[in-house]
DNA sequence: TAGTGAAGGACCC
DNA sequence: ATCCAGGGTCCTTCACGC
């Protein structure tokens, strides 16, 4: 069945629309894919939206076919040079295993539609979902039964299950609710990772040897005080490093938990079979590519493929496709990071009314200003993001000689790089503000200056 | 040639 | 009737001036 590439003419159009709504995902067994996709098919077809994907989908078709030229292209001696590359590379990977650590990945279910559940119970049972008409944030599972999940469009969620009720997004509750969940982390890793408001990755090695217990004893352990001190279930992962750990919390979700050994022989059992898609940075165009230009669908595949994968991939892209294939990931201590921009985005109706499109540059320059004044920051790169009323995405960026923050200096230089770019039709404008390392040393003196003149 | 900046993308929640 | 978010990170590629 040679079922990849077929357009519309098929009979059955909807196959060849590649969205990522029908991918496996917690709470989607059951569910009729065909039906699913038939209807996002059917409400997407002739939409700008529509349009922009077919487009995106024809690059990355031709990427492919670049790849696979490329491939054809090698000549015998390239095959053994860079298999040998590859080897080499694979040894000195293979040396960087750490078995020491137990890393822990929780996440919770359904976190923001569980968080509305618990502040209004009624919504117990119903199938609902977390956003508005336009892009839904999280589905509970009864409404993952309908096909219904995050980062799909509301309208057609609501053509999928009509009696779908929708909840506006709060993210103060969801806040609250983390903070609650991160105070049990704690107790189990005090330099525990948070990876958003509702995931996170706990070194539990000290953990385990200090109660005398297994990653999965502790596992267990958390998942009941997460519960007692939230009423919120969460699921749980646990393995020799992050990426495992984060594979294995997706196993038995919801409110369920998956160990994998620190045994290298498990790990590669683990691995073999496991498709790329599940592991977290392969998502569904690095999904297409590795299929449609190697034949990879498995991490195992990756090794066999070694040689090609180093010959057509850079250095980084090619140590992580074969880390993958090996089931390494990180396993030391989470740097502290700092945060490398800011931003505010809005979405409206397109428009090519000037003073309409000026005033809402306006308006984020505001906001962003406020958001940057709250944390104490100025930055020195300032990039306009512009999406076009056929979501095609621009972005334009100056870098300054100072550091600014005011609403005045960042409307002046976005100013600047939208009226390069009329005229135009737009469904989006972003502003976004970054590297400030040297500057966010000035923090006291911001605030100072900000209290001074307020 | 190393470093930097700009633009575009992939990906994550 | 409504017609695909908003907040981030990181990587790659290309151009440029020292």
């Amino acid at each position: 069945m040679a079922k990849s590439e077929s357009s519309g003419d098929t009979g059955r159009p909807w196959q060849s629309y590649h969205t990522v709504y029908t991918n496996a995902k917690a709470g989607m067994e059951g569910v009729d894919k065909e039906k699913v996709q038939r209807i996002v098919y059917e409400m997407s077809k002739g939409s700008k939206y529509f349009e922009n994907e077919e487009r995106k989908e024809a690059y990355i078709k031709q990427k492919i076919e670049n790849m696979q030229d490329q491939i054809a292209k090698l000549t015998d001696a390239d095959i053994s040079h860079y298999q040998k590359v590859a080897d080499k590379r694979i040894l000195e990977l293979e040396a960087t295993r750490d078995l020491t650590r137990i890393w822990l990945h929780v996440d919770m279910d359904a976190f923001y539609a569980a968080v509305e559940t618990l502040s209004n119970p009624s919504l117990n049972g119903k199938p609902m979902a977390v956003g508005s008409m336009s892009m839904i944030s999280t589905a509970n599972y009864e409404a993952r039964r309908f096909g219904v999940r995050a980062a799909m469009p509301g309208f057609i969620a609501r053509k999928l299950c009509p009696e779908l009720i929708f909840v506006p997004v709060d993210f103060k509750k969801y806040t609250h609710y983390s903070d609650l969940t991160r105070k049990v982390f704690q107790n189990y890793d005090p330099n525990f990772m948070a990876a958003s408001l509702d995931e996170a990755y706990l070194d539990i090695t000290n953990a385990c040897y200090e109660r005398d217990a297994t990653g999965g004893e502790i596992a267990e352990e958390l998942r009941k005080s997460v519960y007692e001190e939230t009423g919120l279930t969460c699921s749980a992962g646990v393995g020799p490093n992050r990426l495992l750990a984060k594979v294995c919390s997706d196993i038995n979700k919801p409110n369920g938990q998956f160990v994998l050994p620190n045994d290298r022989m498990a790990v590669m059992a683990f691995i073999s079979s496991l498709p790329i898609r599940k592991i977290g940075g392969i998502g569904k165009v690095t999904e297409h590519l590795l299929r449609d230009a190697f034949g990879i669908a498995t991490c195992e595949e990756m090794l066999q493929n070694s040689g090609f994968l180093c010959a057509l991939f850079s250095r980084s892209s090619a140590d992580f496709f074969l880390s993958v294939g090996l089931g390494l990931g990180r396993t030391d201590a989470p740097e502290v990071k700092l945060r490398k921009s800011i931003s505010n985005e809005r979405t409206f109706s397109a428009t090519d009314d000037e003073a309409f499109l000026y005033q809402k540059l306006a308006d984020l320059a505001e906001m962003l200003s406020v958001d940057m004044k709250k944390e104490g920051l100025c930055g020195r790169t300032l990039t306009l993001k512009l999406k076009t009323a056929s979501f095609e995405v621009r972005t334009r960026a100056v870098t300054l000689q100072k550091y600014i923050f005011s609403s005045e200096d960042i409307l002046k230089h976005a100013s600047k790089l939208l009226k390069a770019e009329l005229p135009i039709s737009l469904r989006l404008i972003a502003a976004s503000m970054g590297y400030w390392s040297v500057c966010s040393l000035l923090t006291d003196q911001i605030t100072e200056l900000w209290n001074f003149k307020f």
